[in-house]
DNA sequence: CTAAAATATGACCGGTTGGTCACATGACTG
DNA sequence: CAGTCATGTGACCAACCGGTCATATTTTAG
């Protein structure tokens, strides 16, 4: 956590400095990461750094700490009736959200996917550790819940299917920033629903019914 | 590529500078990996290491071009008579392979994680450009020759799923490396055969026929 | 106006990096 | 044996790293 110093600070120079770390952290993984290149681009010294932050880690974990509570925002509105809708609905809105999250901040999502990659650091594991089993501990619950409810297959291993699914929404969203234009929301909409439909029943040709 | 000086080198100890070198490169990513640990843990003088490689860049191409050609081998039977078998056999045939190597060559895995992860490194950028669309545009007329055939829908987004294919496999192999026992061999196919499914059916209850 | 407390600063530290180079050692050749 | 050429070597280089600290400046309080 960062010193009281920080906090003081008048907030448009704490968010110049907090915009300046998520640009460098955006564009370098954790361990590239420079405190000098920061404190430069910020243009403040390198020992007011050290007045504010413990050191590059507490940094990065403040910078992390804000990043989830900014993608929480996003995907509270789609958990927010569990139970209303099927489980296919509840994942597209989840997958949408990310992918608006990944949209609107899209440093944030560089620093999310840079982190994921570099998750067997040994000066992060701790955080990883701490919220990565989260996704995949997440999922599960809610596919017992919907193979309860008949929605999906019995004969799955839930396990596996938790893993892939917090897998598949990184590279969905990752696609979707890649190739798809973000001003045409129809077409965003589309793939994804394309995505689901695929979840759902496969690209195999369908039966008859 | 390596100088001449390193051909001359006996096998054994070229061998040996190798397995040191993937062994680092397994360990950290490319701008992580030290060429000082390489030289120190090999045995061999740092002025040494430059009489056998233009740098740690050079060093690195090498080993990727060996992974290439030992990934291949692989590979190849899988895509003997891709005439022969459907699409998802193809598959699965693929993602096997795929797991396989990873068992049998578990840092080069580790490594070509690491360069997927930090595919925008600029140094690295001409590797991975050359290479990364590879396996897109490796499924891609795979998809669309299923197509053709009538194994798989005709409503798909054929540059998505070429895309999730590779992503998924991605994540198949490192699931199966993370969580199953490699000394269970039926364990992993019938994984490997329930995702297969999922891919061709859906994850949804079926539809009575 | 003064004293004390908070904050700002950049030279400096030890350590590591990729890479170089003058020189030592060894092996082949005449 | 002498001479040539390939190979081996580690001290050395400039650049950078994260982090420290004595000191200068500013703000606050009495």
């Amino acid at each position: 956590m960062p010193k009281e110093t920080f906090f003081n600070l008048p907030a448009e120079k704490r968010d110049a400095i907090c915009e300046t770390a998520v640009t460098e952290f955006a564009a370098h993984p954790y361990e590239q990461a420079s405190v000098n290149r920061i404190v430069a681009q910020a243009g403040i010294a390198k020992g007011s750094f050290y007045q504010y932050f413990e050191n590059k880690k507490d940094l990065f974990l403040y910078l992390l700490q804000i990043m989830g509570k900014a993608k929480l925002d996003y995907l509270t509105p789609a958990l927010q009736n569990p139970a209303q809708h099927d489980f296919f609905t509840l994942l597209r809105d989840m997958y949408r959200a990310g992918i608006q999250f990944a949209i609107d901040y899209p440093l944030y999502a560089e620093i999310g996917k840079k982190l994921l990659a570099s998750k067997d650091d040994p000066i992060l594991a701790d955080v990883i550790e701490a919220n990565m089993p989260a996704a995949q501990n997440f999922f599960a619950p809610l596919l017992l819940q919907a193979i309860s409810r008949g929605e999906v297959r019995a004969d799955i291993d839930v396990a596996m299917f938790s893993y892939m699914i917090a897998a598949m929404h990184t590279h969905v969203v990752e696609y979707h920033i890649d190739h798809i234009d973000p001003t045409y929301d129809e077409t965003m909409m589309a793939t994804l629903n394309q995505f689901i439909d695929f979840l759902q029943h496969g690209m195999g040709v369908e039966n008859e019914t």
